[in-house]
DNA sequence: CGTCAGCGGTGACCTGGCGCACAGGCCCTG
DNA sequence: CAGGGCCTGTGCGCCAGGTCACCGCTGACG
């Protein structure tokens, strides 16, 4: 390791929420210990079952969190992105990965390795503190997708799919229509949506035809973004 | 309060596997801070959506945290039984509540508030730790359930969901067979597998008929582990 | 430049399990 | 003891969506 990305990677671990409490010093230390690792577009990152001793934080690119079953059907957790976390659950509690981890596109991502952090957290309550707060929301998100699947048809299920995106992903075209600028399969989409691939392709044709968006090399584009709402509130009663 | 609760409250708080690392101090001014509340069975404990600035333990009962679409369907999220935690998202992130909470039977529980806690947890990083683990053996569970649901029919699902609650609920009979001891309707045990009251019912009856396990009364017993675990090793390839 | 893999698009068919309807049992309460 | 509430048990029709089969496009690679 040279010089510079031991800078690099403080500079990194500095601007970084989840450490945006500490000192200096501690963010030497913390630097010390991590490291960098790329992963091109398609390699997986760790699978499930491993043993799963380090926590990572995407620099740039994006992973997918997922899982198989019977090499058949997949199940999508989460996408991460950019200063999101993921493997965190392994790490803390020293168990096996729960899922595999795939990157979308060429990645990097900042490498923290059990043995080194477990202990720094006992000893930076405010990280640990901020910690917590990242798996509340993985709580709320996975909770919301579990309802979602049991309370809503693939219509609505789809549409706040695509809503979620356009917020999360969206880039703005020429007109203001949100983009959503990520590489996700149709067949990727139906694992998100615990659906089969040609069922999101049919309802993804039928908001075609509808005008609600507008689909183009793969690259989804929201239209009709209070249509789209309108559709997410529809409800199996 | 009088000083007999404060003891009492202080020796729950001692035995306690969260708090294992405190020193008698720190357990007395938790203990002062904290409070002791009943709920008769049936009783919401509180609701999704509310504010939700307290965390609670499971002195003694069982509390549902499910939700409700619509008045129509539900989806059971978990069982909280005795020193169990629950309503710890809220109370961390400071969010609305993610699900209602019932007693399932009388039940009463310790109440810690999130503006006592959260400044504890701060300055007590192990057990700000031993939470960590609380809420990754959550998201396992969780993402488990949305495993499961992609994955297995309904058959399997209610056989493991059957071979889980003979884990942690069972009482052995007089010929060592597992009771499972917990007040659960059909209806409730569909909302906990994404599936209708009705379709429990009848595959619950295939189990009978087979001689897996036995219905009385509402309460199950597991006649046959192994021919269970079969089932529940079934896949929809 | 063939061929091969991966994705999108669609039609035809099949089915798990949902929803509805109704019946019977148990328990509480007036 | 009649009536209402909540549960279990069962038959039946229906449909969202899964599965299969096939086609066409594009892009990578030997």
């Amino acid at each position: 390791m040279t010089t510079i990305t031991e800078d690099h990677k403080q500079a990194l671990l500095r601007q970084h929420f989840l450490l945006r409490h500490l000192r200096d010093w501690d963010l030497k230390r913390l630097a010390m210990v991590s490291r960098i690792e790329r992963a091109e577009a398609g390699r997986l990152i760790f699978r499930k079952g491993e043993p799963g001793s380090s926590m990572m934080v995407v620099i740039d690119g994006q992973v997918l969190i997922f899982t198989t079953a019977s090499d058949r059907k997949e199940v999508v957790f989460n996408i991460i992105s950019r200063n999101e976390v993921f493997g965190e659950i392994a790490v803390l509690d020293g168990k096996e990965r729960t899922a595999d981890a795939k990157a979308m596109r060429d990645t990097s991502y900042l490498v923290l390795d059990r043995r080194h952090l477990v202990p720094f957290l006992e000893a930076a309550p405010k990280v640990c503190v901020e910690l917590l707060t990242v798996l509340c929301a993985r709580l709320r998100q996975s909770s919301q997708q579990l309802e979602d699947s049991a309370f809503l048809e693939l219509r609505p299920r789809l549409a706040r799919k695509l809503l979620a995106f356009a917020e999360h992903f969206a880039t703005p075209d020429v007109e203001g229509k949100a983009v959503i600028d990520l590489a996700v399969s149709q067949g990727e989409l139906g694992a998100m949506l615990n659906a089969s691939r040609e069922s999101v392709n049919r309802q993804l044709r039928s908001f075609v035809k509808d005008g609600l968006v507008l689909v183009d090399q793969g690259r989804i584009t929201v239209l009709d973004e209070m249509a789209l709402e309108d559709v997410a509130a529809e409800e199996g009663f």
